[in-house]
DNA sequence: TAATAATACCTAGTCTCTCTATGTATAATA
DNA sequence: TATTATACATAGAGAGACTAGGTATTATTA
């Protein structure tokens, strides 16, 4: 919540990946998408959002492509390409790596 | 490792509070005993850490106190101040809400 | 109906943090 | 004697999160 800017620096990508990788959604779905799922815990601002969807799309692991609604509103959803489900294999098994790592400084067993 | 510098912003100070608080340590000794104690993962480059140290000092959350061995060689000595103490306390309790929330979104239970 | 809130996208600039590269100095080892 | 390990430090580059601002449409409410 209040902390959470600190601890957000790398898991962002791993979050849109993730969530993407579900169904294809559109940046304010996703801001919801995050809040709902995680119980109120992620609650992504748009300068953070939009700028990451941009890096993950010129990366080549998402695309987006525009919608328009019956009611006329337009949205831009994102769907995972080849390259991002690989990426987010990879991700899945560094955030375990991760959780690891730190759980052994964290919580401590022992010396 | 590889992909480590992503994760790494905002648990650089958790770690660094949490080693500090099991004993008064010096940088170098630090990096060591991360590296020992996460197995290999957390490998810290002096260019992290001791601004790391530092920025801890200024907030008041550790204080350095300079070592001279029998050698000759010269350490910094940092020890938990009691408000680090109780922001470490925080931190850990901020890594668990983290944690819980990260794993709703990337092992899915369900919808 | 008018005002407000919600939906939906965007970005420039600021701030913070990690890392590279570099520097200094001593002790231990080959 | 040369190299490696120990031990500290920082300037500058790069990346990413957030603030604050902008545009536009739809739905709700007073």
């Amino acid at each position: 919540m209040a902390q959470r800017r600190e601890l957000m620096t790398g898991s962002t990508a791993s979050l849109l990946l993730c969530l993407i990788g579900y169904q294809p959604m559109y940046g304010y779905q996703i801001i919801k998408e995050l809040e709902r799922r995680s119980q109120g815990y992620f609650r992504f601002k748009e300068g953070t959002l939009y700028p990451a969807l941009h890096r993950l799309e010129r990366a080549g692991l998402i695309q987006g492509k525009w919608q328009v609604m019956p009611s006329g509103q337009q949205r831009k959803y994102y769907h995972l390409t080849e390259k991002g489900l690989s990426i987010l294999v990879e991700k899945r098994s560094q955030w375990q790596d991760f959780l690891t790592a730190m759980n052994l400084i964290i919580q401590p067993a022992s010396t």
